[in-house]
DNA sequence: CCGTATTTGTCAGCTTTCTTGACAAAGCAA
DNA sequence: TTGCTTTGTCAAGAAAGCTGACAAATACGG
């Protein structure tokens, strides 16, 4: 029931069926690989006829595979398709304020290298490096061509028309073309992307065996310095008018709450950001923007939190489950601004996720409306599964599989 | 950049190009109407031979009218191109707790005939009523088949699979299938939605005039006996996965605000609802549910409140601008969490926008992030000008205009 | 070992639609 | 009236889905 822009649409031409049902074939390889095109036609309820031709065609583009024959109960024994992944490569970069990691890795994920650079001060510094090791890596692990593009995350805001890094708060970066500098540097295509958001294109295009259902609606929420949320409703990354979408962590818990470093009080992100976790532990109050420097003097992480709160410090096992509640009420928030069908809770704290989850899903049941709501499932999702490295190569990943716009 | 589900696809057929460009050319001439095949083509950039037998087809199926030639600097006069709405009906029913209004439509929104009724207590008298009247409506002035529907707006939880009425908050009304009970009473389809939903189609599919940009993203929010917000994020409604979304009248502004009806504390719409307001005035606070049977009682609305500000009492001035501020604080959650375009507000309060306007931009950028978030466009749009009615008729026609959603 | 049944993959012919280019109809101006 | 321009239509060609048939490949039973 999508209006159609009358200013803004997509006629569809002699080639548009074609094109549509050659991506559905791709995704239902991608889907269901080894498959074949009998198979195919079977899960498209189409003749046979039909699939062949496309096939052909992305076997010739080199984005499908002819595998080994497979098994039949009897009869003619099928040719079994794949997705070609593993010489089609990413380079995927994930840019946080202590380190920025690289990871070369395949269309189905799979990492091939790996390398960590501690983050410069200055993104000219930090585009140089990238260069000079990206470099490197492709020497060392592709051949000529092999590599599709580089996915760039950021913890901040981007403009996805230029893609421009608008505002990065934790970094202190403002308006830096980190994107075209790179593509110069390297001379490959460059996505750059808000860490929320990719990590939510992680689940919906890397996402690895909990392909269950309900792919098309849910919400990535990161508790990390900061706090946001990838949307993601219809099958489609909610990036807003602006590409300020996802901006959860300011909405307020309390309007006299603690002071955020946006310059508000009473944030989400007060209450269940990292620097709010150890706060919390340390019995300090973040009253005021100087309270988070002397938080920082302290040295302690989240990480470190969790680590006593299992070796029996009370205080701290407090203190993430008073977290864990604060986490609850801002996740109800979203529930009833989205109703999404799930929603991934990644970040340091998703390590303590048995700690917590009581807290959590008792708060998101109280401020919640219906009971559907209140059932929403929340998935923790564990740091080291590298969400955002993740996400960075579904930056590069998901144009070759997402549909084609039409209407 | 959709993501194609593997399990829940839709394929493309021989017809399926004819069938997106026929839907183009419809909602083109909706949009320009009135225009010629020559001017079809143009905009379209094809040529003028794909376009005849699109719009023929249309003018069979009874879409489309040729109306008068028009004028043309030099050449041969064009054939000028029509919507067929007047003599395509709709039945446009607006439940609400005081009263439940009916209008007859065509399918411009302009209305034939208007009527209203007491809303009886149970759902079984409002079929019951409601059949009556359209009948008699329908008898005065369509002729036969010329209605092509009945839309329904309620104010409370809808689901969309089975058109049930889950939960009515304010009506006390709870799983009620008033939409199969009154398709069997009259013979004719039914849809039933959300009362903001149903207002954010009303600025989608039947905006008058104020066609200036962005419609593909927006917010519609509604301040009445409750507060509830309709989301359009890509030319689409958001229901939410279990049609529970848009419920940020329950998004907290303080954990222990005043009682709100949902059972918490400190929701926004106990801030900002009608009795809210009311409330204010009086100097009473929602401290405990009973309160509001309290203001209840006082017999005042908001309109009351609006007129006695503006006749100079301060008391009820103070109440606005203070609910003014609260408003401004919600919505800039809203902007946060989607970043819309813009932000329509509607309900009772809209008419004193021009006492509450200063403080509801100045609460909004107060709390948002980014320069554009807080320059996000709030517009008032004041009750007379029957959004209800005109998103219940939007349920009809908005089907007949939607894009076919395809991969 | 051979014929039958079954499944896979392909292909030729048909229909439908966009695409292209040509043409008649309609009107204005000189 | 002639020439020019614009509109709307139409026929032929190209591209893609659709249909039905057929060869290839394999298992099974005798």
């Amino acid at each position: 029931m999508r209006k159609i822009d009358p200013r803004k649409f997509q006629r569809a031409t002699r080639t548009t069926t074609k094109d549509i049902n050659r991506q559905i074939v791709l995704n239902l390889v991608r889907e269901y690989q080894p498959i074949s095109r009998a198979d195919l036609a079977r899960r498209m309820e189409v003749a046979r006829g039909i699939v062949t031709p496309l096939v052909n065609e992305l076997i010739e583009q080199g984005l499908l595979l002819e595998g080994a024959t497979g098994a039949s109960p009897r009869g003619r024994k099928p040719t079994l398709l794949h997705v070609r992944s593993h010489d089609r490569l990413t380079v995927a970069v994930d840019v946080r304020l202590s380190e920025t990691q690289i990871m070369l890795a395949d269309f189905s994920g799979r990492a091939l290298a790996t390398e960590l650079l501690a983050t410069p001060a200055k993104p000219e510094a930090l585009v140089q490096a990238l260069a000079l090791r990206i470099r490197r890596l492709l020497d060392a692990h592709a051949a000529d061509g092999e590599c599709q593009g580089i996915g760039l995350v950021v913890p901040g805001m981007v403009d996805r028309t230029t893609g421009r890094l608008v505002n990065a708060p934790t970094l202190g970066w403002r308006d830096v073309d980190l994107g075209t500098a790179l593509e110069e540097a390297v001379e490959l295509p460059v996505h750059v992307e808000r860490d929320a958001v990719a990590c939510a294109l992680a689940q919906m295009w890397m996402g690895q065996g909990n392909t269950d259902s309900s792919q098309d609606s849910y919400a990535y929420v990161t508790f990390s310095d900061g706090v946001g949320a990838g949307i993601v409703v219809g099958g489609n990354v909610v990036r807003g008018h602006r590409d300020a979408a996802g901006e959860f962590g300011h909405i307020p818990l309390s309007l006299d709450g603690p002071a955020c470093l946006c310059g508000s009080r009473g944030c989400w992100e007060a209450y269940t950001s990292n620097p709010a976790v150890v706060a919390r532990y340390l019995g300090r109050e973040l009253s005021t923007r100087e309270s988070y420097a002397e938080v920082r003097k302290s040295r302690l992480t989240v990480a470190d939190v969790i680590a006593r709160a299992r070796a029996g410090d009370t205080a701290a096992r407090t203190a993430l489950e008073a977290t864990g509640r604060y986490m609850g009420l801002g996740l109800a928030a979203i529930v009833n601004a989205l109703n999404p069908a799930r929603i991934v809770v990644g970040g340091e704290i998703a390590a303590a996720w048995d700690l917590i989850r009581l807290q959590v899903l008792e708060a998101l049941a109280e401020r919640t409306l219906t009971q559907g709501a209140a059932a929403t499932p929340v998935i923790p999702e564990p740091h080291d599964e590298q969400t955002r490295l993740r996400g960075a190569a579904a930056l590069v990943v998901a144009p070759v599989f997402a549909a084609p716009n039409i209407g």
